[in-house]
DNA sequence: TATTGTTATACTCTATAACTATA
DNA sequence: TATAGTTATAGAGTATAACAATA
């Protein structure tokens, strides 16, 4: 790799201000990062529950709608089915959910939360808004709101 | 692995609504999944460039501020030192920057973008653009701005 | 001692293709 | 044929530790 020397060193910037400047103007840019913010402190915030981020929103999922399949838990999370299979077997190793055959349909699992399935995602859904709160001490309930619904707005979601 | 049989399927949910329904309270959820949107979006756009987000945003900083160092970038993109080697490898590579050694200090390296990385970066950029302004239709400019600026204080950015 | 760039490594998330068993 | 779950695999992003060269 042939490398030159710096000989005429920039002593200032075409422009001012921050290093990504430009890619501040990118909406994707912006959502990223805070985004990235959010991930960190949700994984730290479920991490003493032994639970991640993908496990705990399958064991959501799950916990709210019993019976629910596998095929429907990726379509809810958006996610591909093939990615479901590892996350609900961590979580039925643990015992938190089960997988059970339907007799009406034997290609499919209803998945069903267990006492202790509830009682974790519950734990971990306060400390996780707890967590959320703490982070999002600078917005206001209006604008929390706000937030969600133009995020909403970008991923039609239903 | 022991399956049991669902005896007892459930007929109707204990609650209605869509299956992540509890997520969405989680403003973490909401921003993940537009970023993820986001992100696929940005993603296919940048494609017939040869860039990756990683790439694009690197060349970005690089193009704006000439001579940065890899530790500058690192910093200004929130990403780690060590993970930026193999992006500004890629981006010599396909000889869009240039590393050069920078004499008062032998450590760093001073980026440059050469001029074939400029032009490319504007291309990309504005390719990036429209793929974000069709995607963000549904968003008045003054709900892009409020969307940013509340995204900012989650994230201090400065 | 501290910093810059680097290498190696590992973990997670994501995406695709192909397989099986059932429908 | 089509669908549900599965397996295998690969790419990308992210994080940590340790090293050489330099300050």
């Amino acid at each position: 790799m042939v490398r030159k020397t710096a000989d005429k060193p920039e002593e200032t910037p075409e422009q001012a201000g921050p290093l990504d400047r430009h890619l501040r103007d990118y909406a994707g840019y912006n959502i990223k990062r805070a985004s990235n913010i959010m991930q960190s402190n949700a994984a730290k915030a479920l991490d003493p529950y032994g639970l991640r981020i993908t496990t705990f929103s399958a064991l959501c999922v799950i916990v709210d709608n019993p019976d629910v399949t596998q095929s429907q838990l990726a379509a809810a999370l958006n996610m591909e089915r093939s990615n479901t299979v590892l996350i609900i077997d961590s979580l039925e190793e643990i015992n938190l959910i089960g997988r059970f055959r339907v007799p009406t349909d034997r290609r499919s699992y209803a998945l069903r939360a267990t006492l202790a399935g509830i009682k974790r995602r519950d734990a971990a859904a306060r400390a996780l808004a707890k967590a959320e709160e703490e982070r999002l001490v600078n917005l206001s309930p209006e604008e929390r709101a706000q937030l969600a619904d133009l995020l909403r707005r970008i991923d039609p979601l239903d």
